[in-house]
DNA sequence: TTGAAAGCGCTACCAT
DNA sequence: ATGGTAGCGCTTTCAA
């Protein structure tokens, strides 16, 4: 790997004059810069982005941290997460939680020393008093959602209050809501928009409410046991789409029909809500949107230097498909 | 931020002293030792990787180059990755080549510039000359699978044989194939496995194999076309979970049942197979294994500064779920 | 317009 | 056992 002495050497120049022409800036001869590309590209020269970084103090890299990348919305929000950043002439580093508050820790410690220039968090196990610690600009992404960060997310209640309202204009009678866990903000505020729509109702009981862990197989038993309990149950409003995947599943093996016995409405509007049969019906975040509104906000702290938090709430959109009557 | 200059000042040492502690090298008073671990805990002091990584000319990053993040069987590929490279002390660098030579070209250039330490490829557009330009440690995962590279893979074609074996096995008569792109190392393997076994049978004929695009679209247009072409398959292999869920979604459409009119296997062994109704039979690929199998060859490669290139064929396994006859 | 040299934070060599 | 210092590859002052 040659370095820029020797392109200095190779073009009879010095560093310094290697240096302006690298970065055009300051005064260099167009006979020198002419001599300085020459060598560069006879020496296929790259300039050693570590040595630049230590000048710097800047990496040009951003992290990503994601609770679960297994969970198919994280994929799609980090495609466009990176494809920002790229555009922007940053790297992405995609970091996995795996929901481990240490791994989280710990991913934390290492962008302090590998100084990533800003981190953009999907991931929730921290608290943001502890994050804020690290002094990196930081963004926050849909779960963790505080008023002192910078943040983006949906409408979560207002996406829940429309999941619910449809179900009930479609024909449900009864409207059953499989949510997310408590220590996740979307969860809670996807719960608080059903609650609202529901409440009023006669038929409204708490019990209609459990407790699923945004994965399918929760989903899955969850669904069971509501149905056991309560078979008046006509509509089932789940927290995300996995959990309507499993909510559809659970229901194929009871042998009931969708949407005729049961309508089963998602959250999040994957790409998997499409792929299953009978396809989902579905709220959509703006997935692609988000992380490319959230990177954009990232840079922008990152190179104004400013210390302004701001927030970014972005609509939903309920997808019909055909797990819901028409 | 604080440097080591600081941890010395405040320890009443030299800076030698400070970074003979910080790496356990060297002799050093247990009083100064003492000394300096207590500044480092004072001034919070981490040590700056870029200063290290400038010196060591060693980053502890790895980029991981996957073809297309969406397809859920990369995040299972990169978490296992991930989490063995954690292990032994780097981290990853999670890079979506979107399926684009162009980008990934861009990421190997990045790579040389960021000094990234080795590079585990799992997409498939360059040429493997091209990318040993590069001069990277390097190993290549699951699609490129060429005899001068240190790669880890499974035995598709094995796998392929046993898919079509299983179907005619659980009596179907008609067997077709809905294949990947013809430029994936994985696909023809997986179609020569499924030919080997069919070509004896006096059914055959090259038009019950049809191409897809390892994706869910097409292999459901594929589904359709091949059934209204020849009403008498009864068995559909498709080349990936993903087209697989694609064959199933076309059949319901179509009305079909599956198993009873048609029986559908896939390949992968990804999440998404046993997420669907009805559950998807297929030949699992160890995918976690690959992907620490493969860590670990390019962290043998990089710390051993070897060139050998090692090649690893893993097996499969037919998991038997309900696409298919008992 | 150009080059010499200091310095970014760290490691390792060479004295002592 | 300890410290001074050169040097990793680059950028930016400062003088010329």
């Amino acid at each position: 790997m040659s370095t820029i002495k020797d392109v200095a050497n190779k073009a009879r120049v010095s560093v310094a004059t290697v240096s302006r022409v690298l970065n055009d800036k300051g005064y260099v001869s167009l006979d020198k810069k002419r001599r300085v590309q020459q060598a560069i590209k006879v020496l296929n020269y790259k300039p050693n982005e570590i040595a630049r970084s230590l000048f710097n103090k800047k990496t040009d890299t951003v992290a990503l941290i994601v609770p679960d990348i297994t969970n198919p919305f994280f994929p799609e929000l980090a495609k466009a997460i990176e494809e920002t950043l790229n555009t922007f002439g940053y790297t992405l580093m995609l970091c996995n939680a795996n929901e481990s508050p240490e791994k989280e820790q710990e991913y934390l410690n290492v962008f302090k020393s590998k100084h990533v220039d800003g981190v953009i968090l999907a991931s929730d196990t921290l608290s943001i008093e502890n994050i804020k610690r690290f002094k990196l600009p930081l963004v926050v992404i849909d779960r963790s959602v505080r008023k002192n960060v910078s943040s983006v997310f949906s409408d979560n209640v207002d996406g829940a209050r429309q999941a619910t309202r449809f179900l009930l204009k479609t024909g449900c009678k009864v409207v059953a809501h499989i949510r997310g866990p408590k220590h996740v903000i979307t969860a809670n505020e996807r719960y608080k928009g059903y609650v609202e729509v529901v409440k009023p109702k006669c038929w409204f009981h708490e019990d209609l409410v459990v407790m699923g862990n945004y994965d399918m197989k929760t989903a899955v038993s969850a669904t069971i046991s509501l149905l056991n309990k309560f078979p008046e149950i006509d509509g089932i409003f789940a927290g995300n789409d996995i959990m309507g995947v499993g909510v559809i599943k659970a229901l194929h093996q009871m042998g009931k029909r969708i949407p005729e016995d049961i309508s089963v409405i998602g959250f999040d509007g994957i790409g998997l809500s499409e792929m299953i049969y009978p396809e989902l019906t579905t709220i959509a975040q703006p997935i692609y949107k988000m992380g490319s509104i959230g990177a954009r906000m990232l840079i922008e702290k990152i190179e104004r230097e400013t210390e302004k938090e701001t927030w970014n709430k972005l609509p939903v959109q309920l997808v019909k498909r055909s797990t819901t009557n028409t």
